[in-house]
RNA sequence: UCCCCGAUAGCUCAAUCGGUAGAGCGAGCGGCUGUUAACCGCUAGGUUGUAGGUUCGAGUCCUACUCGGGGAGCCA
């Protein structure tokens, strides 16, 4: 039987009769047809079949290639440059040492395993090979640990293996642990025994940039990569907070309809679903739900996705969210703003006591989040207004535009020095890697910076000639927001632009007693709450001034008729909370799978 | 609903005035015993989003559409 290599020169390079080597034979997919596979990394094609042996080979290792058994192991043996080739079954091949010595461990833990035999289980986060050394960094979910391969006699039945592993396949590992303080968390295995679990080829999201567009649709993959993994790491310490802070403070959990008859708030702005031939809602909130919960329990929050049909293609929105709403009995605009700002500051210490690691990869300034102390401002929404108006106001803008324009000479100047540079002969091609990646970084900022420097003016007008009235609008709340260092309430806004159910302030009848809180540095309003309207005849009153069916609130209405009493809550975004707290620029990252105008895969 | 920007290799991007579509990464092959988005050499990889138009000639210009990004309004 007579195999040559691809290439006459490789021939050569095969092993002697005097030896052999286990092979493996991968990639086969591309080599679908009888007698051409890929033996070790050579390529090799049966040239011509000779004797009844060969064709069984041959056929046995198109089956096998056909059917995409992979991998196959396998002998070669050289003869005088003649290649015999044998197909070994599977379980008769040369195993490695099998992956059971060790004990396992998650490599979050590694620290207690120093100098003891440990064992991995986890995908290939990225490779590095030389000739005879190969670099595993591995990842199990808990973190990520620098595995080493190295040749030696002991590593001899895989190390061909490890340095052609495709990224993310699902290994077992064991090796020696040891303390290193150059590495990604701080230590490494010499790898002794390894095992394929499930084998990974040409994985999508490579170690290099990518655009949002193909991350996103790649999104159930994307999350093993670090920075992803890292906020929704964050997400779930976030979440675990929500729940624990109202368990711990006396609330009882209310789950509240996602179908929903009739809108909270207004129609506009709700998904419609065909129930058995009947219009019904994706609920927007379940507020309404949890005030006539709050009449059974005294305090209760329910906590669960909500959905709004708004077409928003921003950073800042989801069709899909989560949104947590408690409701207070017996509670004024008073008692529910510092229940807001009791809870929010219980999550942001919860957060930095927690997650210093991960804020610290996402790039969050650690002394901000520490500055997240009560009290938070108070003011009313008069005097944001007169905010608005004011010099302040102007001044930040002004300010902005300056430095801003300023920042974007700077980059300008910076891309083309650096595309200059990158294109100067005698560069390395790391150091023109480098600057292009720079270049890339630069363009990103300059076009925000861009587009934000061309509102500026729009936003200046917008500020000057706010109308006491009106709502505050985006632009408006940032201003507002980062006047502030700490989060920020607005309280008191005018009846007439906020929700039917919101308590009439006694004193002012053009006033509601409700609040927004603003997060600082621009990110904007992640908390909306009120007192409730508590007397009957005005919350029929503001029903019909809204043009709303009374018969379909008429369960709502009830709870004004049966021992009504003042109440109140709100509802916060988790995850524009959580694009607050990790200083993220999108809120689609702050959630698995976003749901977004025009995005619903996967 | 409105405004701005974009779509070129699997990915990220080039392509001068309208004149033969390129690079890096990834993939495949070879080399390298301490790499850190490793590196070095070779190979393969294209209906330039879709449909039409202008032109001797269109990735490039024009029209429409589709999809994506950002923003306004609206919102957590």
């Amino acid at each position: 039987m007579r195999w040559t290599g691809r290439n006459p020169s490789n021939q050569r390079r095969h092993p002697r009769a005097s030896g052999h080597r286990q092979y493996t034979i991968g990639r086969l997919r591309r080599y679908r047809h009888a007698g051409v596979g890929l033996v070790g990394s050579r390529h090799f094609r049966l040239s011509p079949p000779d004797g009844d042996l060969a064709q069984s080979h041959a056929s046995i290792a198109a089956e096998r290639i056909s059917s995409g058994v992979v991998p196959i192991r396998s002998r070669a043996f050289s003869a005088n440059c003649d290649y015999i080739f044998a197909i070994v079954p599977e379980h008769q091949s040369v195993e490695p040492r099998r992956v059971e010595a060790g004990m396992k461990a998650a490599i979050k833990d590694l620290s207690q395993h120093v100098g003891k035999e440990v064992t991995l289980e986890g995908w290939l986060y990225n490779r590095r090979d030389s000739g005879k050394i190969a670099f595993l960094v591995v990842r199990d979910g808990t973190g990520l640990c620098q595995c080493v391969v190295a040749k030696a006699p002991e590593t001899e039945g895989f190390f061909d293996t490890a340095r052609r592993l495709g990224q993310e396949t699902a290994i077992r590992l064991t090796g020696m642990c040891r303390a290193n303080e150059k590495q990604i968390g701080g230590h490494e295995v010499d790898v002794t025994a390894l095992e394929v679990v499930g084998e990974s080829q040409d994985y999508p999201i490579t170690p290099k940039p990518h655009g949002i567009d193909f991350l996103f649709k790649n999104r159930h993959l994307h999350f093993r990569s670090r920075r992803q993994w890292h906020i929704l790491r964050v997400r779930a310490t976030v979440i675990d907070e929500i729940r624990s802070y109202f368990n711990r403070n006396g609330y009882t959990l209310i789950d509240t309809p996602i179908f929903a008859p009739a809108a909270g708030e207004g129609a506009q702005t709700l998904f419609e679903v065909d129930y058995f031939g009947e219009p019904v809602y994706m609920a927007q909130t379940g507020q309404l739900y949890v005030e006539t919960a709050c009449m059974a329990f005294g305090k209760v929050y329910c906590f669960g996705p909500t959905f709004r049909a708004e077409k928003s293609k921003t950073r800042r929105h989801l069709t899909e969210f989560w949104m947590v709403e408690p409701e207070i009995a017996y509670a004024d605009l008073d008692t529910v703003v510092a229940v807001a700002e009791d809870f929010v500051h219980s999550i942001a210490q919860r957060v930095l006591r927690d997650h210093k690691e991960d804020l610290e990869f996402l790039g969050r300034d650690l002394s901000f989040l520490e500055s997240i102390q009560k009290p938070f401002a108070r003011i009313t929404y008069d005097e944001a207004v007169d905010i608005l108006h004011g010099d302040k106001a102007r001044e930040l803008l002004e300010n902005d535009l300056t430095t801003k324009t300023a920042r974007i000479e700077e980059l300008n100047k910076a891309i083309t020095e650096k595309e200059a540079e990158s294109t100067a002969q005698g560069v390395k091609q790391w150091k023109k890697d480098k600057l292009i990646a720079e270049v890339a970084e630069h363009r990103d900022e300059l076009a925000d910076l861009e587009e934000e420097v061309k509102n500026i003016p729009h936003h200046m007008e917008l500020a000057k000639n706010f109308k006491w009235g009106k709502d505050l609008g985006g632009s408006d709340e940032t201003i507002i927001s980062r006047l502030h260092e700490r989060p920020c309430f607005v309280t008191h806004y005018p009846r007439d632009v906020k929700a039917f159910y919101m308590k009439k302030n006694e004193t002012d009848d053009r006033l509601c007693n409700n609040f927004d809180l603003l997060a600082p540095q621009g990110y904007g309003e992640i908390i909306g709450g009120s007192q409730r309207e508590d007397s009957y005849d005005e919350l029929m009153a503001q029903i019909n001034r809204h043009e709303l069916d009374p018969a379909d609130y008429a369960w709502y209405t009830d709870l004004r008729k049966y021992g009504s009493v003042p109440h109140g809550g709100f509802g916060l975004g988790v995850e524009r909370t959580i694009a607050w707290l990790c200083g993220l620029k999108h809120i689609r990252e702050t959630i698995p799978f976003p749901r977004m105008m025009g995005r619903f895969y996967p």
